[in-house]
DNA sequence: GATGAATGAGGATTCATTCAT
DNA sequence: AATGAATGAATCCTCATTCAT
C-alpha cells in the first residue's frame, strides 16, 4: 500500500507533489459532494494514502478544505483583476467563463459555499467582489446609452455572477434544462455566445467594442 | 429533553401535526446545511422528540429528505403549470420570484440538489422543467421582434431559472454582491423590477403586456 | 389495519383466538432464529397486528416466549408421559419422532436454549427429563443380554435424545448430511426405521417387542 | 474502560496478537450467545477495546464471526482430512472426540449455525462433510459383516455426527441428561469409552481394530 | 382489544483525529 | 513522509415497552 520506492529521482519534492495530489483529490471531491459529505478518508484512498498520512500534509479536514478553496479561487481573482486593467467590463464575461470551463470545481466549490452560507463564503467572496464591483461600477458608470440606473447596477453584476458561476455550478440543473452536457466544449462556446448577445442586449456599447 | 407534558395526544390530528412540524424543521434545516449535515438527531432536538420518535413518522432520514422535497415542490409546480394557461410566459418572473420569496427554503433545497447532484435533482427537476420549458418555447417562438434565435430559447429558460432561483438559492452570495439582505421585502420587490425591465430589454414584447 | 369486521360471531373468544395466532406466530419466528433475534415486531406484523396490540395478550417478549416454550413442551411431555405406562421404552422412539416430525418447532426451540444454555432450558428439561429418565433406567435394568453397564445407562438415554430431538432440531445439516430433507415424511419413515434397527442392535430385546 | 497503558504498541506483531485476542473473544461469546446475541460492544470490552478499534481488525460484525468460523473449523477439517489417510473409520471417533473436548466452541458455532439455519452453515458443513462423507461411505463398503444396508449408510454417518458433535455443542442439556458436566476430562474419557462400545456394537469390525 | 405516538437504551458502524513506529 | 492501531464522539437506526385514546 506504501511506495516501496521513495523516488528519489524527481526534483519537484515529493512532499510537494503529494501535496498537490491531494488538493487535486480534494476539490473533486469537495466540490462534487461538498465539505460535510466527503470523509477524509475517501479523500485519502483516492489519492492512494492512509487517512493518518494525510494528516502529515495538512492539519484537519477544515484545513484542507480551506486550502482547495483559496488555491482554486487565487486563480479566478487573478483573471478577474488582470480584467481590472482592460477598459471593457464586458469583455470579461469570455475570459472568466473560458476559466471557468476548465475549473469548473472552483464554480461548484464556490456555490456549495453559498447555498450552504458556510463560514468561508464571506471572506472569500470579498476577495473577488471588490475588485470587480468596484472596476464594474465604473465601468457602467462611464457607459453611454446605458438602460441601467445607478441603483441597478449591482444587480446588473450580480446578474452576471449568477449566469457566470452558476452554469458551472449547477450543471446537473443545467443540463436538464439545456439538454446538453454544460461542460461540453461546444456548449461552452454557444454559452458564451450567449452571454455576449445578452452583454450587447442589455448593456451599453461595451460589448461590441469586446476584442477577441 | 422532551415535551414538558409528555406524550398526552391531544385530538385532533396530533399525527399531522407532529409530521408537519417535523417537515417544517426539516425543510429549514436541509435547506441550510444540505443533506448530508444534518443530523436526524437535530431535526428532532428542533421538533422537541426523540430521534426514536422521529421514525414513526418517517421511514428514514431519506425518505424524511424526499418529503421534504416533494411537499415543497409541488406548490412550485403549481404555480408553474397556472402560468401555463396564461398567454404570456414573462407574467411567470413576479408570480414566481413572490413564491420563492414566501419559501426561500425551496429555492435552496433545489440548488443543494443541484450542486451536488443529488439523485432526487433530475426525477425532480422534469416536473416542472417539463410544464415551463414547452410552454415557454411555445411563447417564445410566437413572440414578434424577438432578438433570440430557435437555437437559444432553452438558454433564455436557464437563464431565467438560474436569475430566479439562484436569487434565493444562493443568498449569502447574492447578499455580498447586492449589499442587502436577498430575502428582505423591498429586495424581492427591486429584484422583481429589475427582472421585468430586463425581460423587456431581451425578450420581444411580453413583458410590456404583463398586467400585475 | 385493524380487522374492521369485529366478528361478533364466532364464539371462541376473538382473544384466545388472536392468542393461539400469536403463538403460532411466534412460535415459528422463535425456532426458526432464536429469542436474540427475533423482534416483536416481526411476530405482531407476522400476526398483523401492532407490536403495541401483542401486549394486550403478553406481558412481553419473555412472558411470549416462555409461553411458546410452554405451549410447545407439554405436548411433548405428555406422549412421554404416556410412554411411561407402557412397559417398553424402546416403543417410545416411533411416537416420540412422529410427535416431532409433526412439530419439528419444538425441537428447535429445545435445541436453541440447549446451545445458549438459555435460563429456561434446565427447569424445561427437568419436566420431562425426570419421567423418561426414572422409566428408562428402570426399563434397562430389567432388560435381558442388555450390553449396557448400569454406569451407561443414562448416556445411551442421552443418546436417543440427541438423535431424536437432534434430527429436527439441526434439520439444515442434517439436510447436508443425508442428502433430502429431514422433514419430509418419507425421510421421518426410514429415520424411524434406522432408529428402531439402531435399538436392536445396542438394546437388549424391547425394540423387537415393539408393536406398532 | 480501555487499556491502563493506552496506545503504546509494544513492538512485535501487536497487530495479530490483537487480532487473535479479538478473535478467541468473538469465539466464546459467539458461541455461548450466538451470532445475534452478541453486540460487538460486549467483544471489544472484553477484549479491553473500544468497538472503533475492533472495526481496525474487522470489516464488520459479520465478517469478524465468518473469521471466527473460518478459524474453528479449519482445525477441525485438518484432524478429519488427516483420518482420510487411515484406514479404519471409526478410528476417528476418538481422535475428534478429543479435538472437540479441547475446543468445545467449534462444536456450539456449528449448532448455532445449524439450528438457526444460518447463511455460513452449508458452505461449512461442505468443507468437513465432503472428506468424511466420501470415506466413511468408502469404508463402510469394505466392511465386512456390517449390519447396515447401503441406503443407511448417510444415516449412520448422521448419527455419529450428532454424537459427537451435540455432546459438545449441547453441552447444558447433555449436562441434565448425564448428571456430569460433558466438559470435564473424565466425562469425556467415559463418552469415548461409550461411543468405542456403540461403534463395536453396531459397525461390523472398524472399532475392535481401533489401536489407542 | 387495537393502535399511534413516544421513548430510553441499545446497536452497528463511521468519522476525524492522534500517536508511536 | 507513511502507517497501523486506537479512540471519543457522532450517526443512523432498531428494539422493547408504555400509555392515552
Amino acid at each position: 500500500m506504501a511506495r516501496s520506492t521513495p523516488r528519489t529521482g524527481s526534483h519537484l519534492s515529493d512532499a510537494s507533489i503529494t501535496r498537490d495530489r491531494i488538493l487535486d483529490t480534494a476539490e473533486a471531491l469537495f466540490a462534487e459532494r461538498g465539505l460535510a459529505a466527503t470523509p477524509v478518508r475517501d479523500i485519502a484512498a483516492a489519492v492512494g494514502l492512509t487517512p493518518a498520512s494525510l494528516y502529515n500534509h495538512f492539519e484537519g479536514k477544515e484545513a484542507l478544505y480551506a486550502a482547495v478553496l483559496e488555491r482554486g479561487v487565487r486563480p479566478l481573482v487573478d483573471v478577474l483583476e488582470s480584467l481590472a486593467e482592460r477598459r471593457d467590463p464586458y469583455g470579461a464575461v469570455p475570459l472568466v467563463v473560458g476559466h471557468l470551463a476548465k475549473r469548473p470545481n472552483v464554480a461548484r466549490l464556490i456555490y456549495h459555499e453559498a447555498v450552504t452560507g458556510g463560514a468561508h463564503l464571506v471572506p472569500l467572496a470579498r476577495t473577488w467582489i471588490q475588485p470587480i464591483m468596484a472596476r464594474a461600477l465604473d465601468a457602467m458608470k462611464r457607459e453611454v446609452g446605458s438602460p441601467w440606473e445607478e441603483a441597478e447596477y449591482r444587480r446588473v453584476v450580480a446578474m452576471w455572477v449568477q449566469l457566470i458561476v452558476g452554469h458551472f455550478a449547477v450543471a446537473p440543473l443545467v443540463a436538464e434544462l439545456l439538454g446538453e452536457d454544460p461542460l461540453a466544449a461546444e456548449t461552452v462556446e454557444r454559452q458564451i455566445d450567449f452571454l455576449r448577445k445578452l452583454s450587447r442586449l442589455i448593456g451599453g456599447s461595451p460589448a461590441a467594442e469586446e476584442p477577441s
